[in-house]
DNA sequence: AAATTTAATTGTTTTTATGACAAATAAAAT
DNA sequence: ATTTTATTTGTCATAAAAACAATTAAATTT
């Protein structure tokens, strides 16, 4: 069998890149989701996506779907996983590219592009979607909360000034689960990761909770290591 | 502008799958690579890989292609990330879904399928594989060791009846560490996975090893939750 | 048959981390 | 000045981890 001939049996995919925008109000862990502009399953929620172009890596595609939809480059991007199943996508066989992306919200410029009417909803409580993409949230927060377990990630979801309060809010939420103050808050000043700044927050208590910066050079250097950042993983994940 | 229209000009892709087989050979941690019987890079060390077909999914393609390989099926198998830098294969625009697979060495028959030339590597000295798949293994390594800190999937690689000296001996050399005995055996025997033989394995010392099995029921319900396997982790990953 | 050797197994102690809880503190509101 | 509320710091009991030491089993040598 020549190369030609072998060549020409190989079945060719679209191949699409979905994504999950993860974001937090301060309060609740949220998504963002898209109402379909185009057929099929047009008017319906659906994840963020796109097909990869011809001289596209899946990364680059990515990132270009994301700005076109937030207006915002560099965000933190993970791929996390590829759906294939055959009849995934009912009108043509595509496979699917998954990545989930942490956002600070505040930065996050709404209908900078109006071709997708998008809305931020809790991760807990949001409509059904489209295709599999149910499945891909599902997924992503999953990998979200493991990988949160042992990696400094959260962060790329706070302004940079945060106090420890916000930051245990955060923590709660994503785990779904509530911590001691005291022992949260010396667990995370140990990492040596968080510096302490002169002005408080007021507008949430009486008293006012210290903002806080993230020690960038501290921060790039023990992102792959391995933290225990939350208690009793077992009981949570 | 119509649905048929955008649909056009959509880029299509061959999608294939590689595997990174691991296996153990009391010693070393071995990886299976295939000498190439076909363009391009034919004589060339490479993955074990293949096209995903028409009705496939790539998990689906992933075991028919290892069950061609190995003869084996139920093997461990874990999508772990899709390659798809535009020019990773020279020949034609090719995305591929990477797996690593985990299995007992000692179960994989030879030759089953001539048409390609197998070969075991040292994980730590393998030749210079095709395209991009020397960046697949190094990625399966680093997976596989931080996946194997917290899950018990390592026994995927031994027989079915090992030695407690044997399985540290493994973790060893997937972490490239040295631990202590002594706490290793606690660590290990403190998860209740293992049930002790009555038999001994008396080839490597003097005084023999207890033999041990894992508790199948056991090990299916923890496969999922976050054990600490092995000491320092900050250390090693 | 006793002594020696080797590696497996079990035991002890020190050190460190964790979790639960309590006290002190800051600043606004009364 | 006192009360209130939430933040921040502190204490202590417990548990886990790591380092290290001792014991044990069985083959080999003397």
């Amino acid at each position: 069998m020549t190369k030609e001939k072998r060549y020409q049996h190989i079945t060719k995919f679209t191949v699409a890149v979905d994504c999950i925008v993860f974001g937090f109000d301060g309060t609740r862990l949220k998504i963002l989701l898209v109402k379909r502009g185009l057929e099929p399953e047009k008017g319906k929620w659906s994840l963020m996506g796109g097909f990869v172009n011809d001289s596209e890596s899946t990364d680059t595609a990515a990132n270009r779907i994301l700005k076109s939809l937030t207006g915002l480059e560099g965000i933190y991007l993970e791929q996390y996983h590829t759906f294939s199943s055959p009849d995934r996508d009912p009108v043509q066989r595509t496979i699917s590219v998954a990545y989930f992306a942490l956002i600070d919200i505040n930065k996050y410029q709404e209908s900078i592009n109006t071709d997708f009417e998008a809305q931020w909803f809790n991760i807990k409580e949001f409509p059904q979607l489209i295709f599999d993409h149910n499945d891909m949230v599902h997924l992503a927060q999953k990998k979200l909360q493991y990988k949160a377990a042992s990696h400094t990630i959260l962060f790329e979801l706070l302004p940079e000034k945060f106090t420890l309060p916000l930051l245990q809010s955060l923590f709660e939420d994503v785990f779904n689960t509530s911590f001691d103050k005291g022992n949260f808050s010396r667990k995370m000043l140990s990492t040596k990761l968080l510096i302490k700044q002169k002005e408080k927050d007021k507008s949430n208590s009486k008293k006012g909770a210290f903002y806080y910066k993230l020690d960038k050079k501290h921060y790039q250097e023990n992102l792959h290591k391995i933290l225990k950042l939350i208690p009793n993983p077992n009981q949570i994940l």
